[in-house]
DNA sequence: CCCATATTGCTATTGACAATAGCAAATTCA
DNA sequence: TGAATTTGCTATTGTCAATAGCAATATGGG
């Protein structure tokens, strides 16, 4: 007879659940993205620098929280692609810029990114959906004090 | 003068808000356990086997999604700090449980972690925040379908 | 009881990813 | 001009998860 299984005792604490949770859809988004070989940081790249024509590796950076050295081989990769080019802006900075392949994988990135944060809102019953992204902006928006 | 930071167009997603929180969330939690000198995955498995003494490596790893190969660094780190230890079951499989003083790093943990998910809803508007745990917990409940 | 199958705990390796330190060139600002 | 900062990069390190494989043991159907 096998041994029972306990119930988790971290299952009521929010933090654990949040950990699952990511994990959980990160997960899932990555596999989703497999089809356009890409990874959700290339993805986000992508959809970040869409609309501008003048973001450098550094500016990326900081908006999507990656330091500036590990965005060299996401850049040298997307680029290796042929996704996005550099493009000077003065002798020192470069603009990331989406090639015109680089526009349409794009548009694929966003089709199934759009449905993927569809399914993943419809998974939420009605009655908390609405509180669910302004509770998780509120978390990084001041974060925790040490 | 200094080019304009755009505003981040990711930020609609609940999916990337979901990433930000528990990327956020995790680097607090581990920062405030290094005086323990614990980890977020050596603080789970402390309080998960806190009540019992028949959870094997697999048992554990079953319940916090870490795989058993996974588990043998993490096990044997914290049998080298003293704070558990393997107690046979059988001839193959030994159960793994809180030496007297993994109890009492288990005590320090619990605070840590008690005030630690406080300030985490602490941060979540009133009207948002019962709806929060629910939320999660339907998320990881019934995954995403692929 | 016996044998095929499954489980347990482990080794070894790989890859993604973040963090650190350091550097040359260029820019910025006092 | 000169000091401080910024940019983009190299190189290295550490954490963590995933995979494949293995020997020993346990389990369950016939």
């Amino acid at each position: 007879m096998p041994r029972v299984m306990p119930d988790d005792p971290l299952n009521e604490l929010p933090g654990y659940a949040l950990r699952r949770a990511a994990n959980a859809m990160m997960a899932e988004l990555t596999a989703r993205l497999v089809p356009l070989d890409l990874r959700i940081s290339d993805a986000s790249v992508l959809m970040l620098i869409a609309e501008r024509t003048d973001m450098t590796s550094s500016d990326i950076g900081k908006v999507l929280d990656i330091q500036r050295a590990n965005m060299v081989p996401l850049l040298n990769r997307l680029e290796a692609a042929g996704l996005i080019a550099r493009k000077p802006i003065d002798r020192k900075s470069q603009a990331v810029v989406l090639t015109p392949e680089g526009r349409e994988r794009l548009a694929d990135t966003r089709a199934i990114v759009t449905c993927f944060e569809d399914d993943l809102m419809a998974r939420i019953p009605d009655e908390h959906r609405p509180h669910f992204l302004p509770a998780l902006r509120a978390l990084v928006g001041q974060p925790v004090d040490p």
